[in-house]
DNA sequence: TTAGTTTAATAGTAATACTATTATTAATTA
DNA sequence: TAATTAATAATAGTATTACTATTAAACTAA
């Protein structure tokens, strides 16, 4: 991933590359924007093109339907997040400074320098929160999993699970910690602000702080010798 | 709840009781298997009436849309869970053979003894694991959770983080870590099914053993004094 | 037994998901 | 420069989905 260029994702993703038009970077920009103000269930190629002042058919020169944008969508904040945590991690020789580097990114993507002009990471940040888990939990997962599409999902915690069996090599499910971080972070976010019962922490006009130290809690107390 | 009896659920869910006729029954019933064979997104009322011999219109008669079909049954189900969790510690005094007995329950259900002839309790099992998650991801959460919609998984929490905590009075996060145990245990099985690099543990014809142990070991160190 | 009430089926409509065809613009070559 | 080709977008559809108003049947109570 290049800063200010182009992110490089599954080319399967998408008919036609989004990124090398305007028309494709306008698909990404407003459909973030409207799948963020209606939800997914109610997001519909007519809708975006009405937004977006083009027609149903040009945005479906670009993606087959709405399950691959949105398929799109959370592998290009994946990739983005990967790239963030090699960034702030790259100068950290100790393995739990590491681990701590990686949670707040995970927590604060949202909030680094945004970097392309068409996609509003702050924005993307809710969409994956409470739109995410639906590009997995699908009835073709397998099919799509051969296609690599979540790759960037998977090399991700393939990542944080290293840096976890680096701070304790007999943990048995570093894989699992890894990946139980990505989906606590982004759950209880969401059970904050929509379902609080289910969380003890808190979330207040957009401070993840509560998050941050619960996901620190969980991951330091699982690895201690 | 009693057994061979009624499920007690919230009567918004439904438009009429679907538990108090055969029509109901049966639409429960094939619901299940339709939802299971060809996932929510490509499940609609026309093709459930086909499959069950009625009409789309009847369908409509018992449930308001297709999403409060799925609430109905992630409700049954976790209603269903907290009845046999109540079952199976009745006589357990330890809370930490309690939670064992609570990590048992969750990761097994399907496989007590079947209360309900219209619900095959195995594949609504298979269906919480899959489809679970798209009952509270939906843009018009904070109302529907207003209504109650969501108050046999909050109960749920409560009831287990009440053990946690019992467990270790000092721990700060009881119910973060009760939601938590349900949503790792379904998403572990999904994953050990179809996307096997989230995770460590192997899920091989229906046996969850490694998930049960997984989630023993994350609940137990984390619980540790 | 008949009037009232509950229940289900018919027959729609508006919106959605998707596609074939045509029109327009841009790029390339003669 | 004009003609040809290629790339792109818009028009105008169709089949399916989500839902509803109306009618018909069946069951219930006086």
């Amino acid at each position: 991933m290049a800063i200010g260029i182009k992110v490089s994702l599954n080319d399967k993703l998408y008919i036609r590359d989004p990124q090398e038009t305007i028309l494709g970077q306008k698909i990404i920009k407003q459909s973030i924007l409207l799948i963020e103000e209606i939800g997914f269930e109610s997001f519909t190629f007519r809708k975006l093109a009405l937004k977006m002042e083009s027609t149903e058919a040009s945005v479906y020169r670009y993606f087959e339907n709405k399950h691959m944008l949105l398929l799109y969508l959370v592998s290009w904040y994946w990739e983005w997040v990967g790239f963030l945590i090699d960034m702030n991690t790259r100068n950290i020789a100790n393995p739990e400074e590491k681990l701590k580097v990686i949670i707040h990114t995970l927590i604060f993507a949202a909030k680094e320098n945004p970097s392309i002009e068409y996609v509003n990471e702050s924005v993307l940040h809710r969409i994956i929160i409470s739109e995410g888990s639906k590009a997995y939990h699908i009835k073709t997962v397998d099919e799509e999993n051969k296609e690599g599409f979540f790759k960037n999902y998977k090399d991700l915690t393939a990542k944080v699970a290293l840096v976890i069996s680096s701070i304790n090599r007999d943990f048995p499910y570093p894989r699992t910690l890894a990946s139980n971080l990505f989906e606590m972070a982004n759950n209880h976010i969401y059970f904050a602000q929509h379902l609080p019962r289910l969380t003890d922490v808190k979330v207040e006009n957009e401070d993840f702080s509560e998050v941050e130290k619960m996901l620190e809690h969980f991951a330091f107390k699982i690895l201690k010798a």
